[in-house]
DNA sequence: TGACGTGTTCCACATCGTGGGACAGTCCGT
DNA sequence: ACGGACTGTCCCACGATGTGGAACACGTCA
């Protein structure tokens, strides 16, 4: 065995696709491959969100294709750039502050800053996947995501990590209005029993939301006394100040 | 079954690649997939230049992603604005002038332009593959291309199309510094038994080598009395031509 | 030297993808 | 309203294909 089938088959799918958009019979003819083959290949890709379809019906290169190609070269300069801002933000609130990257399924932590002296702290979670429906740098990239990528993550199957994970699309759906509204989002205890946590979404050059940073502490003490509201919107201030920096080097 | 499994996992890791370079074991444990599955997906993703090995060894996005990412806009730009040229080269010679684009493995044909005086015209290729070592485009491209991308595709099965098709690799790469040094590359009958033609490469805004015009006709009076460098260099200064206002827009 | 940490290869097993064909829509021209 | 000729998706028996645990071969450190 050299390679897998089916890979090499899908990428030659979306070889074929880099000319323009196609159907299924027309990409078929082209790989050689049988419609059936195509179609299956195709759906599997649609929901990677690597191809999409455009109003006429015919597959399209899609958002995954941009996203991973984007993250060829932005991934690295938004940590260093937005490192100084987290860090004012964990010195205002004394918790841990992370800066993190939606993929269209997961969520990914790039950089978590501590506060030095405390000694109970949140766990860093970087570079491992969070459940983008549990955490707010997830819901916050969601909100202001495409009706498309929404759809997409939606369909999929939500796990329930607490008793106040929320799961529903439906109920998830007027959330992510919620949070258009404010421009933050809050979750309390849904990802683990013992966190609570706010967010902000980040815009990229090209206008599309794959980043966020986020506050968050032990269930305990965090947010506390603090106002919920003036939290979120001093994350969501700090946002669009690593946001605009990004947007103009 | 919702999707195809093996690529539901790929752009698993894909995503996960998308944070930065990274060993086997590191995304093994990133996707929680075992390592051997790992390994062979990785190295299927090698073959479609998905991803490359850094000097030391870490896996990361190859070419194979950036190219896909670049054919989401500069695909029908590079068409419109190579016309113009294409069908002044066609006037010079009056044999159909194609454009081409090397995906790293196959050559597509994005428009050809045939002469409208001729009777007897060689066939039109648009949106089918072409194998890359039987056509001037995909050679020149080759020969302009990094080391990574003409050793992964030379180690393919290159298929023997006429009695006189190279397929031998050593013999690929001494041709490819001689198309290097000349600028353009001919075939005479390589592709099919009645067909010659020379093709010169453009680069794109990244300077890498995924477009190529060519010009081919039949072989029983091309090129016939006119002298093969001069229409060499003739195809070479359109592809200049071309080149240079697709740096520039 | 030995004990780790890599990543690649092997191979028996059965899961998973396969693809021919049936199917349901949609858009034609008559 | 009707076939006819297209679409693209779905079904399902079949076996090729991908799977993953374990063994392996390397390089590195103490």
């Amino acid at each position: 065995m050299v390679g897998v089938q089916s890979i090499e088959r899908a990428f030659s799918i979306l070889r074929a696709l880099s000319l323009g958009p196609a159907g299924v019979t027309d990409l078929s003819e082209r790989t050689g491959l049988p419609k059936s083959t195509v179609s299956r290949l195709l759906s599997s890709l649609d929901l990677e969100r690597a191809v999409d379809q455009n109003d006429e019906g015919l597959y399209q290169l899609g958002d995954g294709i941009a996203e991973l190609g984007q993250a060829l070269d932005n991934g690295q300069s938004a940590i260093d750039l937005a490192r100084p801002h987290m860090t004012e933000l964990m010195e205002l609130t004394g918790e841990a502050v992370g800066l993190n990257r939606f993929d269209g399924n997961t969520v990914w932590t790039l950089l978590q800053i501590d506060d030095p002296d405390s000694s109970v702290v949140v766990r860093d979670w970087t570079d491992e996947p969070t459940p983008a429906h549990a955490v707010p740098a997830g819901l916050s990239a969601l909100a202001f995501s495409s009706k498309a990528i929404q759809h997409a993550f939606l369909n999929r199957e939500l796990e329930q990590l607490t008793p106040r994970t929320m799961t529903s699309p439906k109920a998830l759906q007027t959330r992510f209005q919620q949070i258009r509204d404010d421009g933050f989002a809050w979750v309390y205890r849904e990802f683990t029993d013992d966190i609570n946590s706010v967010a902000a979404p980040i815009a990229d050059q090209t206008g599309r939301v794959t980043l966020a940073v986020h506050i968050h502490g032990p269930a305990f003490r965090f947010p506390g006394e603090l106002d919920p509201l003036e939290l979120g919107e001093r994350v969501a201030a700090t946002a669009h100040r690593i946001e605009s920096q990004l947007q103009t080097p």
